[in-house]
RNA sequence: UCCCCAGUAGCUCAGUCGGUAGAGCAGCUGGCUGUUAACCAGCUUGUCCGUGGUUCGAGUCCGCGCUGGGGAGCCA
């Protein structure tokens, strides 16, 4: 159904084309492309419902603005009255024979986007075209499907959907530099004594930033809630400079109570496979568009992945195949090093050939909350690699034990103060509990084949370029 | 932040040994009664990223800078 009192959507069109046959509509969009003869001619219209365009055909006898229209350049906007035709013989299903053609609003002959092909580097240089572009059109369906299928997939399961804060005084979430808000004139800011800038001043009587990752507060709702999920912004302010990092991206945190690592692993794979299962079902014409332009292989990876069981392996079982698969590695492998993303891939491409979770991360190079094993040495960490993309899931059981938690702090120099409610959570009511962040653009790279995460985010902020 | 590559017409690119620039697409004009990457004929379009240098002469060689891309680190 539209919802515009007089148009049609042009997917809606598609969706029932015999209901259509004969009658008269009207339809808006903007022109793809115009070509023209004396008497007659051809628009191809999008109107950004569907991911077809549908022809249109003039002809000077049945419109009064033949010449007019004959002029009109690529996006131009056109609001449409005509016939809907069935053309089984054609290459296009069906078409409108114009009866009446207004120009909402023209368009010149240097409109950026022409119908040919453009490189993925300049249409970011128009990120406010490009959703009018075919590949973007499809890549901002697919977002918004897998967002609304993450949501339909938490609410199913009962989870409550939590809203954490943007911007946080607390300095002790740790996941990299922050972005700082504030309020003060940052050319003459109010010093303290020992000539330090006065944050007491500041609007938040506190030194600011924007947040690196909802996880903490998740906490404190999962041992309220039992199961809480956050889908919201998350900033970064790394120099970061490669294709899967951005300054500003989503990232989806659910936060589980009653649970251990196990249980969190089995919530990231089944909300994986929902998700990917739900976009496959729901934009079907997308999918075959990514596979044919973008990548050949993304539409049986996606539909074996949704039908396999994701790998597991233990770090210490990853760095001892590592080293017997006698692969040549840039960093050499070695108990306690970070894997790198060569060996990432190794992994997760040629030992697995599918997702895989990598599990027990020795301690040293992990978060101060994650749980301590037994063994005193590796930690209940977990981290899903999938081909192509490296990581794209990271989570932990936290640890819930009051005394580890605060010997681990003092083991990293950490100040407990800072961390005063995040340990009360542990001394009323503690309980085991695990979570995981999932990078949101990496998961829509992953569905689409596309290997940029600028190309996934409408408007990206990535080091030096906040533009749009 | 480090390593590598690139920057020439609106877009995608070519440009030989250093001798003041070219193609396709799109655009414009005309033609064409069913096109669909429309077709046919003709035409237009340049701060060769910027800056300094070498040279009789630089798109081409060298230095510095800027921008973009790929890879690494950090991570999601």
């Amino acid at each position: 159904m539209s919802i515009k009192r007089e148009l049609t959507s042009i997917r809606e069109l598609y969706s029932d084309l015999k209901n259509y046959d004969g009658k008269e509509i009207k339809v808006g969009g903007w022109v793809r492309s115009i070509r023209s003869s004396n008497i007659f001619g051809f628009i191809e219209l999008n109107d950004g419902t569907y991911f077809k365009n549908v022809q249109i055909v003039f002809e000077e006898q049945n419109i009064d603005n033949y010449n007019l229209i004959t002029k009109q350049n690529t996006g131009a906007s056109l609001s449409i009255t005509g016939t809907f035709v069935l053309t089984p013989e054609a290459k296009q299903p069906f078409e409108i024979k114009a009866t009446a053609i207004e120009v909402c609003g023209t368009s010149t002959p240097d409109y950026p986007l022409q119908p040919k092909k453009h490189s993925l580097e300049f249409l970011r240089s128009i990120a406010h075209l490009r959703p009018r572009a075919n590949t973007f059109n499809a890549v901002f369906r697919v977002r918004s499907c897998a967002a609304q299928a993450i949501h339909r997939f938490f609410a199913e399961k009962g989870f409550v959907y939590v809203n954490t804060p943007i911007v946080t005084a607390s300095d002790c979430e740790g996941a990299g530099e922050m972005f700082k808000v504030t309020t003060l004139d940052i050319g003459n800011p109010p010093k303290t004594k020992d000539g330090q800038v006065d944050y007491s001043k500041d609007f938040f009587a506190a030194a600011a930033n924007l947040t690196v990752s909802g996880q903490l507060e998740a906490e404190c709702f999962a041992t309220a809630f039992s199961n809480v999920y956050t889908f919201g912004p998350t900033f970064r302010a790394e120099n970061s400079n490669t294709s899967r990092h951005a300054a500003e991206f989503w990232m989806i945190e659910p936060e589980i109570a009653f649970a251990d690592l196990e249980d969190d692993m089995m919530l990231a794979e089944e909300m994986t496979k929902y998700t990917i299962s739900y976009v496959l079902e729901t934009c079907p014409a997308e999918i075959e568009f990514f596979n044919k332009f973008i990548d050949n292989t993304l539409a049986n990876r996606l539909n074996e992945l949704v039908n396999s069981d994701f790998g597991r392996v233990t770090y210490t079982e990853a760095i001892r195949l590592l080293k017997e698969s006698g692969q040549q590695f840039e960093y050499p492998v070695e108990w306690g090093c970070d894997l790198q993303t060569e060996h990432e891939r190794y992994i997760t491409e040629k030992l697995f050939g599918k997702p895989v979770f990598v599990t027990d991360y020795p301690k040293e190079i992990k978060a101060f909350y994650m749980r301590m094993n037994e063994d005193g040495k590796t930690v209940a960490a977990t981290d899903m690699l999938v081909p192509g993309i490296g990581e794209l899931i990271g989570g932990s059981q936290r640890e819930e034990r009051l005394e580890v938690l605060e010997k681990r702090l003092d083991e990293l120099g950490l100040n407990k103060e800072d961390y005063w409610w995040y340990l009360e959570l542990r001394k009323y009511g503690s309980v085991k509990h695990a979570g995981y962040g999932l990078g949101f653009e990496r998961l829509i790279m992953y569905i689409t084949g596309m290997t940029n995460i600028r190309d996934v985010e409408a408007f990206p902020r990535t080091v030096g370029s906040a533009e749009f």
